[in-house]
DNA sequence: ACATCCAAACTGGTCAAGCCAATTATTTGA
DNA sequence: TCAAATAATTGGCTTGACCAGTTTGGATGT
């Protein structure tokens, strides 16, 4: 899915269209609940046609920062209950985000001990081989850290917790693009990384449920540590 | 959000031809990799414009089902780590929907329990008595449902995690659409959910986290079972 | 004064036809 | 034979129009 490195290419016009409504939100120009222009009107005040408007709008609605309703008009997601946590100042994304991914792939590390199958410990052990030999490179095994990951959400027999897990990882899914990707990681880090990965993989091929989620949650949250460190905000 | 209760709408055309293409694609009448017709000509296969054909391509790219590339075609996505776990008979989707949403949801009550607030207590127990009042008008309590789960979604303090709990309860989120929205409920299936949700509701009272975990993943458990009975399939 | 109803004015939903730009296939010329 | 020029194909985007639900505000009757 994402090659070596890939150079800013030109976007696609309804992402660049979605991009600005997205910071109009989030600039606060709009209420959440509130209603945003027409159709007709927003196309012309952001310089492009309805078409390609509609486009970037079907990607908001499935993205969920959007509503859309026929003849009325479309809203931004209300999602009452957000006030609720944003409280303080607007929630560390990054910090939630490891959180969130400690319990989901927890979970998953879970269902997964107990039915993986043999060739997905095979899987399992030539990512981890693969990630031993990025670091030696000296290079960051981010595809192979993705794919040991991808890798046991798919063997917790679950296509809906997968695809929340590949979501997670890659970042997609809630609120703010952002795309804190930047990771500030050292080869010590890494290190770090693929003997948490290890003892994950050893609690799957025991086949011990609670154990795989333990070292699971154990990884997901040092790595949210390893984050704050270099983070220091 | 949503008003009292939503007939079934007629779903938006561009929804309807992503689920055709999708149909086409899971049906083996195109291989991964393999380039689909040209727009213009796909558009008039399924007897439906361009711009239209257009929107539900996005809506396909988003969701990853096919890659774009601009003057060659439209193809699969090959995605050669994602076929690791598609082995079985591309699973049951509502079953497992409900299994996710048990282990999602049962860390975020799990969470909730440790730093819900007075007032989100109190939130919850007048959703719970709207739930009780539509029961006991012969209504189906659907938004105060959704109310309740995201109610605690939202007292987890993470706002990913509650964004996720908000896709997986509409049904955003994952690869078919299919929408499987037609619940079968009956009043007294209902009064059963009201029972659960109560439990749930006490044991975060209490401030006990391991049991509100467990009586939500019961709650979700039981609503899977529920589903099963009334579709044979 | 008030409730009711209904029609005009929105708003999103869809279609048609066309031109531009990137890619791919084909022809041409050395 | 091979490389460059060219034609055909394909997605990207726009304009303009019409259809179908929603809202709204005023006409109407009580």
């Amino acid at each position: 899915m994402n090659g070596p490195i890939k150079a800013a290419e030109p976007r696609r016009l309804y992402q660049q269209i979605a991009d600005q409504i997205r910071a109009l939100i989030q600039g606060g120009h709009f209420a959440p609940g509130a209603r945003l222009p027409a159709e007709r009107d927003l196309a012309q005040q952001l310089g492009v046609s309805r078409p390609s408007l509609r486009e970037a709008l079907i990607a908001l609605e499935i993205e969920g920062s959007v509503e859309i309703r026929m003849g009325s008009g479309i809203y931004i997601t209300a999602e009452p209950e957000r006030r609720a946590w944003q409280t303080g100042s607007m929630g560390e994304s990054p910090v939630e985000l490891m959180e969130a991914r400690a319990a989901v792939e927890g979970s998953v590390a879970l269902a997964a001990a107990a039915r993986i199958s043999a060739e997905g410990l095979t899987s399992l052990r030539e990512a981890l081989d693969a990630m031993r030999s990025e670091i030696a490179a000296g290079r960051k095994p981010l595809d192979q850290d993705r794919l040991f990951h991808l890798t046991i959400a798919g063997q917790s027999g679950n296509s809906v917790l997968a695809h929340i897990v590949g979501d997670l990882f890659d970042e997609r899914h809630s609120p703010l693009s952002a795309q804190i990707r930047t990771r500030f990681e050292t080869p010590e880090t890494w290190r770090n990384a693929l003997r948490e990965h290890e003892a994950i993989y050893d609690a799957l091929e025991a086949r011990d449920p609670l154990l795989a989620q333990a070292m699971m949650h154990a990884h997901l949250e040092e790595s949210k540590r390893r984050w704050m460190e270099n983070e220091p905000r």
